[in-house]
DNA sequence: CCTACGATTTAGGTATACCTAATTTAGCGC
DNA sequence: GCGCTAAATTAGGTATACCTAAATCGTAGG
């Protein structure tokens, strides 16, 4: 049951959005090396990496994606042992429900100050339920935000979202001078760190690597101190190449 | 599945507010003539009320009462073919929904500035998914307010309610000069039009029997048309007796 | 080419929360 | 005190979304 506002329950909905998620990060994951077959539409999304994904064992990934294959108008392509991918409709839902994720970050961050580390949890459960009204007076609201307070971009209503020409942290091969993008929201307590630290959104940051271990050691912004990030933290901040004027809110 | 903020689901909020509901109207509702046995506690609520209570079979109410009551420390006392109450702990959360359900109705009228026929619903839907911190931020922005646009107390967090000294439409016997105190907000569709007739929280109608049929003939404060409810739609809207100078927002 | 291993799928089971149909119970009128 | 009826309960079934354990599939390495 606990369906939200549109058919879908709310598990529907986090399948759709955990490929959403994968579909987008596979081409620059390590284990599949940037070597995809020609022709071929988007990367498959594995059973596996769902499972993780959803905290949820394979064979539950496997019936779900069977059952969603099966419907009318199927919100995903899947084939036996081959993967799947969203269709269209289910990535115009799976969009949706990123928008209302983010948005309602936005608004708890923005309207009723919640700490930045907070709104991930409440915007995860909110998302599923929340009417098209509601998205729509928040998004007034807010004058129709861009990025959410993590600097994460949030799908228009068409579904269409700003194309990221950032790299993440870790990518980075020698160190420099940064803007920073973005900032993941999945570890509150890897969050909070940062946001004491003076790493978020807009922020300038440069960038060491480390001697002898692996990571980097960062500092924000010419005030903050310097601190390590590990190649797991850094892969979870986004960043912009040249350190030029441009600035975000 | 789907659990709200505590370990409750969220058919299991719904009963318990369904029992608060019935509880609380039972005494004043026709077929419990007033004559209740000295000593009982309570007036228990049957299991075909909260059937049509809550529109599920008598059945689906018969297993869940069972279910509840067999708990570690029940939400509910019950016992076969004599009806449920309320345990504390039930009367706790109930209240805290009901709580919920009105602070989220107010934050939707008054900051996200919806029609006040649409925040029901909405509300209906998000009481049982929002933390406590949503509450209390929502809370605080509204200045813990204590009544909901409908005119309806809210409870405050230990539980208490404002005890209402208001009676139904429906039990005028000859008819005057009102305040009104709140207006159900069951019925999306009654709740516009006595909107648009200017009836609603802290308006003063004059309220005359209605000749020949059932109901009644009301104008509200002078300016607006006198129009006709009939005595269902009069059960739905509470008035306080001397129209004094009391005012409510 | 063929095998072994890891990924995936199938089979069978749990819990929640509904349903309908059949049965039982309480209590009223006579 | 008996029977009748409405209310309540039991019995048995559905759908969702999980789970574990047991098969099976695909493919990479030998």
């Amino acid at each position: 049951m606990a369906r939200g506002r549109n058919g879908n329950t709310e598990s529907v909905d986090n399948y759709l959005k955990a490929i959403l998620v994968l579909e987008e990060v596979l081409p620059e994951a390590e284990g599949n090396k940037g070597v995809r077959k020609e022709g071929v539409a988007a990367a498959r999304v594995t059973v596996k990496a769902l499972a993780t994904e959803l905290r949820v064992a394979p064979a539950s990934v496997t019936n779900m994606l069977q059952k969603l294959a099966a419907a009318a108008s199927p919100m995903v392509e899947y084939e036996r042992h081959r993967g799947v991918g969203l269709s269209r409709a289910g990535r115009r839902r799976a969009l949706e429900v990123v928008r209302h994720h983010r948005l309602i970050e936005t608004f708890l961050y923005e309207v009723l100050d919640y700490p930045l580390d907070e709104v991930h949890e409440e915007a995860e459960r909110l998302e599923h339920f929340i009417s098209e009204r509601f998205e729509e007076r928040i998004a007034a609201k807010l004058g129709h935000p861009k990025t959410d307070p993590h600097g994460h971009a949030i799908p228009a209503m068409d579904g269409r979202m700003a194309a990221r020409e950032s790299m993440t942290l870790a990518e980075v091969a020698g160190g420099g001078t940064f803007l920073v993008e973005s900032v993941s929201d999945r570890d509150a307590r890897r969050l909070r760190k940062m946001e004491v630290r003076g790493v978020g959104p807009g922020a300038r940051i440069e960038v060491k690597l480390r001697a002898g271990a692996e990571g980097f050691r960062v500092r924000a912004g010419g005030a903050g101190k310097a601190f390590d990030l590990t190649l797991e933290a850094a892969r979870d901040v986004r960043i912009v190449r040249p350190a030029s004027k441009r600035t975000k809110k």
